[in-house]
DNA sequence: TGGATTACGAAAACTGTTTTCATTTTCGGC
DNA sequence: GCCGAAAATGAAAACAGTTTTCGTAATCCA
């Protein structure tokens, strides 16, 4: 009913299909391709979850050091451009980068104990909000709903903390 | 079924009452009572909606010009502790600061055409989200939801737009 | 009212992000 | 394959919002 999903093994297909479809957009803008901007999204759609500049940089750096912030920004900023990656901002003040999931839209259950951030879907809940904006005759372009809490299973979320998780830490 | 809340005429035994809390506040911490916190309070909880620092500097430089930013920051920090006041943030990059509606928690639409926020809240909306945490061994402390889109009554959207609304502008 | 404690204000520092600018790279046309 | 216009790079500076520092001033309990 509410799948929330697990991180998935890095489907190497999909990522060839991504990366394609980015060389596309930027012939498509009469950009282009560079071997730094091949090596940030090669690298930031091998990453799974969602992603810091600073960590996709730091990831980056151990293929090609002399790449700098500034490049990785701007490649971002075409990733959002493009609709391959969505930019998301949970309440720690660092942008966050996620490469589309299957599931089309979705929501995030977001740990503050370890910092997991969890993913899910309800059609319910889409459709509740669909009627309250209808209602108040307002029409709803994206939303975001963000359910901050905690992990039940106290076990599997004092390891992903010792493991020091990189997410949305404590607001 | 889905109040929006219009601003309401800000009442007056209402911010007496949260001036007097907030003193308390104070006293419990064993912090000073100061001209210029007091300044800052009485003229933050009279204004109404989603007040970012600046729009309250500039209030408060009115009442008492040589008071500046830090100690404006320095103050709504106070309030958020002392839960007089909840800070948000919209995609805009500012944070921006609520004093405590009647209704204890609240959800945003916000338009991207004349920024103007409305708040409702729906239980339904709210055990929802409960059952969908429920259902994946999640606890929910709290969350947040905001609806981005546009106005459909157009005249009023326009008017506040021409009146330069203050509020998250398109993100 | 003295004096420890807290607060103030201006300016500097900080953080995450964007821009600038001089240099290098790409790539369509020859 | 090479030219040259256009675009991209990287280092550093700029920027915006926010926080901290530091010397001075105000508060308030004994």
């Amino acid at each position: 009913m509410v799948p929330v999903k697990k991180y998935r093994e890095v489907d190497e297909n999909l990522v060839r299909q991504k990366e394609a479809a980015f060389a596309d957009f930027i012939q498509r803008k009469g950009l282009k391709t560079t071997r730094q901007r091949n090596t940030i999204i090669a690298t930031f759609f091998r990453l799974r979850g969602h992603i810091s500049v600073e960590e996709l940089l730091n990831q980056v750096k151990q293929v090609n050091p002399r790449i700098g912030y500034a490049t990785v920004y701007r490649t971002l900023h075409l990733l959002v451009e493009s609709s391959l990656v969505e930019e998301r901002r949970f309440g720690d003040g660092l942008a966050r980068y996620e490469g589309h999931s299957d599931v089309e839209h979705h929501d995030h259950m977001i740990c503050l104990e370890c910092g997991e951030i969890f993913e899910f879907f309800n059609p319910r809940l889409e459709a509740l909000q669909e009627s309250l904006a209808e209602e108040n005759n307002f029409q709803i372009f994206r939303h975001r709903l963000e359910l901050y809490g905690a992990c039940k299973d106290k076990e599997a979320c004092n390891r992903r903390k010792a493991r020091g998780n990189t997410a949305a830490g404590a607001e």
